[in-house]
DNA sequence: CACGTCGCG
DNA sequence: ACACGCGCGACGTGA
């Protein structure tokens, strides 16, 4: 069956415009919208794969409706300018793109939708109409459906909606839609609707009798009675509301569904236009980067000859700066060198001239030839001493370089981080577009996914040769703009004193690893199957019959149907079973205990009994990855597996501490900060009381509980503490009254009222968070102490959700990226001082704000000693830092 | 591949 | 009435 695909245009534009921070060209023209829009429609039509294509615009767009975004009075506002600019331009590029767009005079775009949809139909096509608009699903059949697509953080989700989907959401048919809105009024329409009706008396009504005609004849069978008069005296308004909720499907549209023939949109002047609009990543779909390489890649090339490649290595050192990269696949592939013009592909192999044994027995096995690898391995290191090193993500290649922070080996990987920690990832082609504006094929584009009996694209040399030389050219070319502008934001210290050298303590780090007791663990494992199988049959028991308790869709099905346990939907796919929902039925309900428990437990055991026996290696260590940059507000992460989340809270998943253990001869001790966040609070606001109960090391939750509440310390209860220890995180992570009630299960009020409290009690809190928000809003980003900045592009965004999030991530990121900066600081400190007293004991973890060390046991006191004077002094504060020092044949004993 | 859920700081 | 705590990563489900 063939496909037409109707776009919503306005709808679409406007919900781009509010998905997208807003940006411009180099001229100043904004292209947010058309950015945004452009995602969407390829998103469409890479779903849907239409065979016929148009968009809709309505004539005049005076006014949007803001419902939904930002305004939930939902009355229309005039459309902002910067989003108005922007509608000659998608339709002008549409135009280039060969697609049909249609506006009718005298008619709304819906008009025209509906009109077209039911044209498609009646041609015996399938119908897709994308709109942002929920009205349009009056138009739903079984053969038209309504796309609504939501963007958020860039991913393009599309909910659909036929007939049927329709029905089932909203309880009432396309047809019948029309008649609930009619009863409901919709402000931003300005259709009336029935005054005293809302959302649900409507759609009771409409459920029961159809339409607003039928309801008149039975209005006596009403049941409710506020409802059954409203709708009696106003009928003539419901009337009216009706006939302008109504959407015309036969408006004077002259273009047929066929004149819309769905083709080659990546025109040339599409292309043209595009590149003016400087939508670097839109350009890419338009033009094959593949077909054209760059001039300058004609100067790639590739050596193999032992003699050409000594020559080669000998000039690089005579350069200033040395681009490389090293390419691995299972084994040493070979090298990307650039120093200049040209860029090499040094290929492993043949380096030994005449075919020595090891190359002919390499040949035969396949193993790695290792002589080769030496090879390459000591001009490696001779590159390395030369300190003029460019390398992307030293860390991952460091088992090779060998180098140490005296080495000054330029890391852009660490740069382009710090310059946007929001990226997702810091690759060649992601530095070239973002520090050369060159657009380069990516990894991906250069290895392309190959069928079964093609030769894979990896073993083509030519790509091979693109890949590394590419690597390496962008290397050189970037790193002086990287450097300048790491200087040009005041980051240059950050990433010179602070990331550059905790590379080094990272990577030693993983290569140490983390001793765990795998026969332990094993042990552990069986014991929560057992406690598992257990309750799974209690839960099938009681349920009557066996279902899939992980599905949040079953249980919820379970729980809220079958079961009838009142506490209604949540999220957009079902019921909401997520913990906090479930443990507000749990006193009525031993049932839901029962679910919270089995989740426990499954939880323990796939994610860290059995998950974390699949990373240990044969030394017996877990050698997970810690990743310099992921984070937005500059902590590490930690992955493969994470060790930044082993159970700690509850005494069950606490167990699984006891299989990660120090080796032979050693102990763990431990050091964490006590309350980093909090004093960091307290020196960066310099509020005199939040300061002073630091000072006088009171305890603070107790000490702020006092303020708050009014009391005496010595008078304050356990419950006002509690309360006073959520107000302070809740502080930190940028306060909403609704996040604070949920926390304490109190109500918002009261919520609102402890945060005033607050306030009042710590004023240069909250002027220093105020501040903060400016700050952001003013320039962007938010600052740590130590200048690391975190854009904020949802404050520039005029969506009320995201600027509220924008708000409190302004808030909470200078506090949260002061203490990930001196906790690197102190473990550049640590590593340092390790290595400097010539012990053994090594850092294995970092969680945050706690550091562990496998220490030697002749090595202890002073490992404890140099981790708190280490630890306290990385930085010094308004108020003092406090570290907690503790050993322990384990980690949760040491804890 | 997105979503819901839940482990940690 | 609406939306909602900050920062992460892993797992299982289901389209």
């Amino acid at each position: 069956m063939k496909k037409l695909v109707l776009i919503d245009g306005h709808s679409i534009l406007n919900r781009a415009f509010y998905g997208v921070p807003v940006f411009t060209n180099s001229k100043g023209v904004h292209t947010n919208a058309v950015y945004g829009f452009l995602n969407i429609m390829f998103k469409i039509i890479e779903l849907q794969s239409p065979d016929y294509f148009a968009v809709a615009f309505d004539v005049h767009a005076p006014t949007f409706r803001h419902k939904m975004f930002d305004d939930y009075k939902g009355t229309r506002k005039p459309m902002l300018p910067e989003l108005k600019e922007q509608v000659p331009l998608i339709k002008e590029l549409l135009g280039k793109m060969d697609i049909k767009t249609i506006e009718l005079e005298g008619y709304e775009a819906d008009d025209v939708l509906g009109t077209m949809s039911v044209k498609g139909e009646k041609e015996g096509m399938e119908v897709s109409i994308i709109s942002g608009d929920r009205d349009l699903l009056q138009l739903a059949t079984d053969k038209v459906q309504i796309c609504i697509p939501k963007t958020s953080k860039g991913q393009t989700t599309v909910e659909y909606y036929n007939a049927d989907a329709v029905k089932e959401k909203y309880k009432v048919t396309p047809t019948e839609f029309i008649d609930v809105k009619a009863l409901m009024g919709d402000s931003s329409d300005n259709i009336p609707g029935v005054p005293g009706i809302g959302e649900k008396g409507a759609t009771n009504i409409i459920s029961e009798f159809g339409s607003i005609e039928n309801a008149k004849e039975h209005a006596e069978e009403i049941s409710n009675t506020r409802n059954k008069n409203a709708f009696i005296e106003n009928y003539d308004l419901a009337v009216l509301s009706k006939e302008l909720a109504t959407i015309n499907t036969d408006s004077p549209v002259e273009v047929n569904p066929l004149d819309c023939e769905f083709g080659d949109i990546y025109t040339k002047d599409a292309l043209d236009m595009v590149k003016e609009l400087e939508m670097k990543s839109m350009i890419s779909r338009f033009e094959n980067v593949d077909s054209g390489a760059n001039d300058f890649e004609e100067d790639f090339e590739v050596v193999s000859d032992t003699g050409q490649i000594d020559k080669l290595i000998e000039s690089a050192k005579k350069a200033d700066k040395i681009g490389l990269f090293i390419y691995e696949t299972e084994k040493l592939e070979g090298l990307g060198l650039c120093f200049g013009d040209k860029a090499y592909y040094i290929k492993n192999g043949n380096q030994s001239g005449d075919e020595s044994l090891d190359d002919i027995y390499s040949r035969f096995t396949g193993e790695a030839n290792e002589s080769n690898d030496d090879y390459l391995n000591t001009k490696i290191k001779e590159l390395v001493k030369t300190k003029k090193l460019i390398i992307n993500d030293v860390k991952k290649y460091n088992n090779y370089l060998d180098a140490t922070v005296d080495d000054e080996v330029f890391d852009a990987s660490l740069a382009s981080y710090l310059l946007n920690p929001l990226a997702n990832s810091y690759e060649y082609d992601d530095i070239a577009k973002d520090y050369l504006g060159m657009l380069l094929p990516s990894e991906e584009e250069i290895f392309p996914k190959t069928k079964k009996d093609e030769t894979p694209s990896r073993e083509i040399e030519d790509n091979v040769k693109r890949f590394v030389c590419l690597n390496a050219y962008v290397l050189f070319n970037a790193k002086d703009k990287l450097e300048e502008a790491l200087k040009d934001t005041e980051m240059y210290d950050v990433y010179k004193d602070i990331e550059v050298p905790l590379s080094f303590a990272l990577y030693d780090m993983e290569q140490v690893g983390i001793k765990v007791d795998a026969n332990a663990l094993k042990d552990y494992s069986a014991k929560l199957l057992k406690e598992i199988e257990k309750i799974e049959k209690e839960i099938y028991d009681e349920a009557g019959h066996e279902f899939n308790i992980n599905s949040p869709k079953q249980l919820g099905e379970i729980l809220f149907e079958e079961m009838e346990i009142p506490g209604g939907k949540k999220t957009k796919t079902g019921y909401s079973t997520a913990a906090g929902v479930l443990e507000k039925l749990e006193p009525e309900y031993p049932f839901v205990r029962k679910i919270l428990t089995y989740r426990t437990l499954t939880k323990l055991n796939s994610t860290y009994a059995e998950g974390l026996q699949n990373y240990i290696s044969e030394d017996g260590r877990i050698h997970g990855t810690f990743n310099q940059t992921v984070t937005a507000t500059g902590r590490i992460s930690s992955t493969d597996p994470n060790l930044q989340n082993i159970p700690v809270r509850m005494d069950l998943g606490r167990e699984i501490r006891k299989v990660f253990v120090p080796k032979d001869g050693c102990v763990f001790v431990d050091a964490d900060y006590s309350q980093i966040e909090l004093r960091i609070l307290a020196s960066m606001s310099d509020d005199k009381n939040l300061i002073d109960a630091y000072k006088n090391s009171k305890d603070i939750h107790t000490s702020t509980a006092s303020l708050v509440f009014n009391v005496p310390i010595d008078k304050v209860t356990p419950l006002q503490r509690r309360n006073a220890k959520a107000v302070n995180f809740g502080i930190v992570y940028g306060i909403s009254s609704f996040g604070l009630s949920q926390d304490l299960s109190i109500s918002k009020k009261e919520a609102q009222k402890y945060i005033e409290d607050y306030f009042e009690n710590y004023p240069g809190v909250k002027k220093y968070l105020d501040d903060s928000v400016d700050f952001a809003k003013e320039n962007g980003y938010a600052l740590t102490l130590y200048k690391r900045r975190r854009p904020i592009p949802e404050l520039k965004a005029g969506n009320f959700i995201q600027k509220q999030f924008g708000e409190r991530a302004a808030m909470n990121s200078p506090i949260q990226g002061t203490a990930a900066d001196i906790m690197k600081i102190a473990m550049n400190k640590v590593d340092a001082e390790l290595k400097k007293q010539n012990l053994k004991s090594k850092i294995v973890l970092q969680i945050h704000d706690e550091l562990l060390i496998e220490a030697y046991e002749d090595e202890v006191e002073q490992v404890k000693e140099l981790l708190k004077k280490n630890m306290e002094e990385a930085a010094s504060l308004k108020v003092p830092l406090d570290v907690d020092v503790n050993t322990g044949t384990n980690w949760n004993d040491a804890h």
